[in-house]
DNA sequence: CCTTGCCATGCAAACGTTTGCATAAATCTA
DNA sequence: TAGATTTATGCAAACGTTTGCATGGCAAGG
C-alpha cells in the first residue's frame, strides 16, 4: 500500500502487468496503427483493463519517443475582433477529430512580436501551425518553410516563390459583390478604405475595388494604418477632409466600417442618408449595429474548418501538396446602405454640393 | 556530417559538450532555481553556448521527468461571447509572465461535454485550471479537487464545501446599480430577466434584484433558459405576454438584453422608449448597438488577469490559502434607458395601459 | 518429418531531461 | 597540518513510451 495520496496515474506497465502480458504488446494493442500486429483476443482484454485502470498514455513520454505532440500552433493577429471566435471554433472541431489539440495565440501589435510567439510554440513543439497572421512576406512563415513545419494560412496568403497552403476568401469577389450593389443603388462616386496593403487581404480587396469600378479617383482610395476601428476613423475623417466628393464608401473591412461610423457622426454626418457604408466579414452583431452594417459575408466558421483539415492531412502525410482553397463569400444587405440622395438634396458629401 | 536535411535539434548533450561540462551541469545552470548551484564563470560559458547553439529544454524530456507542462487549461462556456477575448487576454499576459502557455478549450453546450473536455486536459499534463464554466454545483471542480489539481474559478463560484480560488464579480452590487439607476429615472415596476439559477451569476444577480427592489412583483421575475439572445428573446416575450405590466427590463446579461431588443421590436414596441433595458458586463461592441445599451460594466482583462496571478501562485505553492477576489463593476449609462413615459401617454407597456 | 515462413509476442534500447547521491577539490577550524 | 565542512561537478538512474530486432511456436509445403 502506498502512503502517497495522489493517486498516481496508471501507466502502460500497469495495464501490461493486469493482463499478463508485455508492455510493447500493449502499446501495440491500443494504437490504432499497430494493433493489427497483436492477436485479437489478447487485444481485447488489453482495452478492457486499459479502460477498467483508466489508462491514457502520457503525452510527454510518447511525445520524447515519437516528437509528436498532437497539438498545433494558431496565431491569431486579434482575438478581441470578433471575426476569429467562428473561425477558431472551425479549428477546434477540424482538429478534435484528429485527436489535435489548438494553442491560441494572440499576436497583437508589432510583427516583431510574431517572432518570439513563435519560438514560443515551437518550443512546445507544436506539430504544425495555422497562421491568420501572414503579411504578404512573412518572416514566421519563411521560418517555417525553411525549419519543414507544416504551415497553413488562412484568410491571408503570402507572395513567395515556395508554395504554402492556404484558406482565404475570394476577397477580390467580395469586394465586387459591394461595389455592384453601390453601383446598382445609383452611387457614381464611391470611395475605399483600403486595408494595410502589406496584408493580402487589404492588396486583394484593393485591387478587387479598382477591376469593379473601372475610373475610380485614386484621392478616394486611402489605406488605413490598420484593420481597426481608430484607423477606419482616421482614414474616413482624412477623406472627408479630401476635396472629392463621394456618396459612398467601401471599407475593406468590418472594423474599418465601424470606424467610419464614428468619423461620420464627428462630421455631422448620417449613414446611409449622406454617406452609404459597407463592411467586410460579416462578424458577429453587425447586424445589431446602428446602423445595420451592408457587408459582405466570409464563411467564418468553413474557413477554420478547412485549414484544420488541411493541416491534419499534411500532418499525416508530410508529402501531401500544398492546397489553396478559395472560399466564395455572399453580400449581406443591411441598412448602412441606400441609394444616393438626389442632386442638390441637402447635406451630404454628394458631388453636387 | 550527418545527411538527414532537417537540422536536428540542439540537446542538452551538445551544450554540455560544447563546454565540456557535464550535461547535468548544463541543467542546473539553465534553470534559475538551480543556478547558484554552479560556478558563476561556467554558468556564464553555459549560457552563452546554449544562446549559441539555440538551445532549448525539450518540453517532453522535462515534463516527463518533472510532470509539469507549465501549462494550463482554461474552460470557457461560450467563445462566440465578446465577454470573454478580453478575459483571455488577462490570462494570458498573467501566464506569460510566469513563462506558462493556455489551452483554451469551449465548452459549448451541454454540460455533459464539460467531463470529456476535462478528460482531454488532463491528459494532456495541465498543470491548472481555470474555469469559467462553472455551475453552482460542479462536477468537473468536484473532480479537480478529488484528483488534486490546482483550480481557478473565474466569474461563477460553486456552492461547496471545500474552498475553492475564484475572481468573481460583486454580481449583487452590480445589479444593485441597475436597479438603482432606473429606479432613479422613476421606474417604478421593473422586470428582471434571471440568468439560469444553476450559474452562481444568475443566483447572485436576481438575489441582487431582490434585495435592490424591494416589494418587487414575483410574475415579473422570469429565469432565462441560458445566457444567449434566444433565452433572452424567450423571456421578454414571456415578460410581454404577461399581464402585469412594466416599464423597465434588467437583463442578468448583455446577450439576454439583445434578445430583449427583439423581442420588443416584434412586440412593436420601442427600447427605451416603451421599456428601458440594462445588461450586464459592457461586453465589446454593445456601445454601438441600436439603441446602445446601458450596462454593469465589469472588469474584463483584470479578471483574466488576477485569476492567472492567482493560479501561477497555486502552482508555486501548493499549500497556498484559497482567495476569493470579488471585482467591482461600475454602471455605463447609455441609450437603452429613459425615463417611462408618462401616465396615459401611449403605447408603452406601462402600468397606465 | 524437416524445412521454410509467418505470426504474435518479448526484449531492450532509445528519446532528452532532472536530481539524489557520490566525489573531488577547496576552504575552514582547531 | 589533519580533520571537518563546504562547494562545484560528475554519475547514473529514473520518467513512460515506442519500435527495430530477436525469438519461439505453429502452419504449410515439399
Amino acid at each position: 500500500m502506498t502512503k502517497q495520496g495522489r493517486p498516481r496515474k496508471a501507466t502502460i506497465l500497469d495495464v501490461a502487468k493486469a493482463v499478463g502480458v508485455h508492455a510493447s504488446t500493449v502499446s501495440r494493442a491500443l494504437n490504432p496503427q499497430t494493433q493489427h500486429m497483436v492477436a485479437e483476443a489478447v487485444a481485447e482484454r488489453i482495452t478492457a483493463a486499459s479502460r477498467r485502470l483508466g489508462y491514457t498514455a502520457d503525452v510527454f513520454a510518447s511525445g520524447l519517443r515519437t516528437r509528436r505532440s498532437n497539438t498545433v500552433g494558431v496565431l491569431i493577429p486579434d482575438i478581441m475582433n470578433p471575426v476569429f471566435p467562428p473561425i477558431l471554433r472551425g479549428i477546434e472541431d477540424a482538429l478534435a477529430t484528429a485527436g489535435c489539440t489548438a494553442i491560441i495565440a494572440n499576436a497583437e501589435g508589432e510583427p516583431q512580436r510574431h517572432g518570439t510567439i513563435l519560438d514560443r510554440l515551437l518550443g512546445r513543439r507544436v506539430d504544425g501551425l495555422i497562421l491568420a497572421t501572414a503579411q504578404r512576406r512573412d518572416q514566421v512563415v519563411d521560418r517555417c518553410l525553411a525549419e519543414g513545419v507544416p504551415v497553413v494560412l488562412i484568410n491571408r496568403m503570402v507572395a513567395g516563390k515556395r508554395p504554402v497552403s492556404a484558406v482565404v476568401n475570394d476577397d477580390e469577389g467580395g469586394i465586387k459583390l459591394a461595389v455592384d450593389h453601390l453601383v446598382a443603388l445609383g452611387h457614381r462616386h464611391i470611395a475605399h478604405i483600403a486595408g494595410p496593403q502589406a496584408l493580402s487581404t487589404g492588396h486583394a480587396r484593393r485591387s478587387g475595388f479598382l477591376a469593379a469600378l473601372k475610373g475610380a479617383d485614386p484621392a478616394l482610395i486611402i489605406e488605413a494604418s490598420a484593420y481597426s476601428e481608430t484607423a477606419g476613423d482616421a482614414a474616413m475623417a482624412k477623406l472627408l477632409a479630401g476635396k472629392v466628393p463621394f456618396t459612398a464608401v467601401v471599407a475593406a473591412n468590418d472594423l474599418l466600417a465601424l470606424g467610419c461610423y464614428d468619423a461620420l457622426a464627428r462630421a455631422g454626418l448620417q449613414c446611409p442618408r449622406d454617406v452609404s457604408v459597407t463592411g467586410f466579414n460579416d462578424m458577429p452583431f453587425v447586424d445589431r449595429f446602428s446602423p445595420p452594417l451592408t457587408t459582405v459575408r466570409i464563411q467564418h466558421y468553413e474557413m477554420g474548418r478547412r485549414a484544420g483539415d488541411v493541416l491534419m492531412e499534411h500532418l499525416r502525410r508530410r508529402d501531401t501538396a500544398t492546397v489553396t482553397i478559395r472560399l466564395e463569400p455572399s453580400l449581406v444587405v443591411r441598412g448602412s446602405t441606400q441609394p444616393p440622395l438626389p442632386a442638390g438634396a441637402g447635406r451630404g458629401r454628394g458631388p453636387s454640393r
